[in-house]
DNA sequence: CGCGACGTTGATTTGCCTCAACGATTGTGG
DNA sequence: CCACAATCGTTGAGGCAAATCAACGTCGCG
């Protein structure tokens, strides 16, 4: 497949790209034969818990989030996805065995992604692969972290200002309830909390 | 500086490699002229907040934590890494911005270090080292991942009971009030719960 | 239109924290 | 080697942050 300017899907990919270490033309040749386009429907699923993961995702356009389902039948934000953002389930895509975890679109969504396989060969063929990810690894990593510090350290009121500092754009794109189950607390309590940062911001 | 029997630290990391892409002779030999021992003894520092962390950290004997200080002056832990753990605070390494946390020997320790600029001329010149550092941040955000659903969805108790699943030496090795604030509560609390686990286990 | 998701409010309960006190242990300097 | 301080683990009383449960109005959507 030819790369040609109507691919704006894939260009975005390249463009991505460019803010670690930059493809060559071979290399962005790659990327166009491993790489799927799909489109996600508003509820859509690229993954459900029990089913192996089996992709690496970029999104392109919209929103996914990941989440894990307890007992109870509480679900658990892990991670929001837009524009730009990586997400996939690591435990399962590496280990191939069935995952904890859904995979859900919150808004149509636009994405591309590349199979297990698929990115193996990236990795074993091309240096800059490795080097690109082992980047997009490191960041979430550092989020990560953040994240459980922010859990074992801060009340809840300040986890949700530190969530609006880092996405402020979220609130208006997702129910707060999304948000309250991505902070740990019940929607009601952070209902409470917006009310309160009204008053004294 | 020739490899031989004798240089027991650098076996240790050898030895690790083992479990991602194993090493080359001419790789190892990189690794023994790019690493640096050190010894740490109990309560030694090996970063402290408001410096720039310039070293990633393999630790081959004894144990470190990595912990935040809040402006009420409480340490939060963020991570313990013992034999065969890497240690490092990726934000401020690679950014070589400084950092917002101290890295301390909780046990007399040895470790190797690999400075800033020389783990980049190992990425550079050997996709091996790009791949397997590819490799070891993933597993780090797994772990990270697993310890923020477990923050954001289970009680204080289900999440001590799962950090002694996860390191089930790490309760003979160090304090109690070192693992409550890893999990985010009090020693007092702890205290409370493993009370409660001896009568119902 | 009517149903289901959403946001809010209030009353009540509970998980966890704070503070204070106490032995037991560790370790450290004289 | 001892004495004393510091750290640790535990217990209990009281308080607060956040959950639970129930109710209600709104809105978007089939």
């Amino acid at each position: 497949m030819a790369l040609n300017s109507e691919n704006t899907l894939l260009t975005a990919l390249i463009n991505h790209f460019k803010n670690y270490f930059p493809l060559t033309g071979k290399e962005k040749e790659e990327l166009s034969s491993h790489f799927r386009e799909r489109k996600i429907k508003r509820r859509g699923f690229i993954l459900q818990q029990g089913d192996v993961c089996k992709h690496f995702s970029f999104v392109v356009s919209g929103c996914l989030k990941m989440y894990a389902v307890d007992q109870t039948g509480k679900e658990h934000n892990l991670q929001f996805a837009m524009e730009n953002d990586w997400i996939t389930d690591l435990a399962s895509f590496y280990s191939e065995k069935p995952s904890m975890v859904y995979i859900e679109a919150i808004e149509p969504s636009s994405i591309l992604q590349i199979e297990h396989a698929d990115l193996l060969y990236l990795y074993t063929n091309y240096h800059k692969f490795d080097r690109n990810f082992r980047i997009i690894v490191e960041q979430r990593c550092i989020e990560l972290q953040n994240r459980v510090l922010q859990n074992i350290s801060a009340s809840a009121e300040e986890r949700y200002r530190y969530f609006l500092q880092q996405y402020p754009t979220l609130p208006n794109r997702l129910p707060h309830t999304q948000i309250a189950s991505y902070l740990g607390i019940t929607p009601e309590f952070l209902s409470k909390i917006r009310k309160d940062l009204i008053n004294k911001p």
